[in-house]
DNA sequence: CATTTTTCACTAATATGTTAGTAATATAAT
DNA sequence: ATTATATTACTAACATATTAGTGAAAAATG
């Protein structure tokens, strides 16, 4: 079905360019059982090593009620575990496992490969820019932006 | 908190760039006790008059199960209604009702001023950058991409 | 005309998003 | 030190996302 985008409308077209790029990696998270969100809570953890759940979402971009689940759910996977923190009784520290480690070594190829197919489809210079646009997106957020009064 | 974002991560930077965007308009919607899905949905019906469930989900980039939803909480706060169709015992149509008729007069002035407020903050040149480059991102959706091989 | 395949709206089950609020602890201000 | 505030991880309640699958009707096929 062809259809018009409505004007005036960015979060909309974010939400179908977004939709665009995931579509390139969802069978590939779906071969190892995992969603998207678990995938990037892992990848984090690789290359991060042990942190706490905060940094996750901050990251990560997923909301604390949400990570409270994802993690939850990683653990009972067993792919992640926790330790609570010396000095600070507030906090924790999670941490992959070697189950966890190894699967996230045998994923990075295949998204890295994943990437290079795409941009052997749409051009590497296409993919540069869109990074550029979506760091520069990003650091707007800094820029205050003045509020609509509300009736 | 100072973060670095992962790179080779397209749908995560998507994600904060969409975030980024839809901020500034969650006030206004908010105010008048709608969801982003639920306001992309009515402004359609706005523009367009009565049309079908899966028109809806296909221009609004909300997938089918999620619309059943959207539109059964719509209905029942009185912003939607539907018919059956004449020629085709299978489609409904979906229309406004006059009290979101009128809502969405009453929201429509709001999310341009909101526009007009961040092209003042951020450029107008840099918002039509944003709305070239994604909907150049979204036209890739046809340019086939080769699927890596799994294990 | 009868059979097969598509299409449409929907349900079910699970995962995540969003907002509000909580308890425990830590830090800042009095 | 005591109070007030901030931070961290969490729960609750509801809305939406994702995948799979269903029944009814329409369209395509034989």
């Amino acid at each position: 079905m062809e259809q018009h985008i409505s004007q005036q409308n960015l979060p909309l077209l974010l939400s179908k360019a977004r939709e665009t790029i995931i579509s390139q990696f969802r069978p590939i998270l779906k071969h190892f059982g995992l969603t998207e969100q678990q995938w990037r809570v892992l990848r984090i953890l690789f290359e991060e090593g042990e942190v706490e759940p905060c940094y996750l979402c901050d990251i990560c971009d997923i909301l604390s009620p949400s990570m409270t689940g994802i993690l939850k759910r990683l653990k009972e996977m067993g792919l992640v575990d926790r330790r609570p923190m010396d000095n600070d009784k507030r906090r924790v520290l999670i941490f992959l496992t070697p189950k966890s480690e190894q699967l996230a070594e045998q994923i990075l190829p295949l998204i890295r490969k994943q990437y290079q197919l795409i941009e052997d489809a749409w051009g590497a210079e296409l993919v540069a820019q869109i990074y550029t646009d979506m760091y520069t997106l990003i650091e707007l957020k800094k820029v205050k932006v003045q509020q609509v009064p509300l009736p």
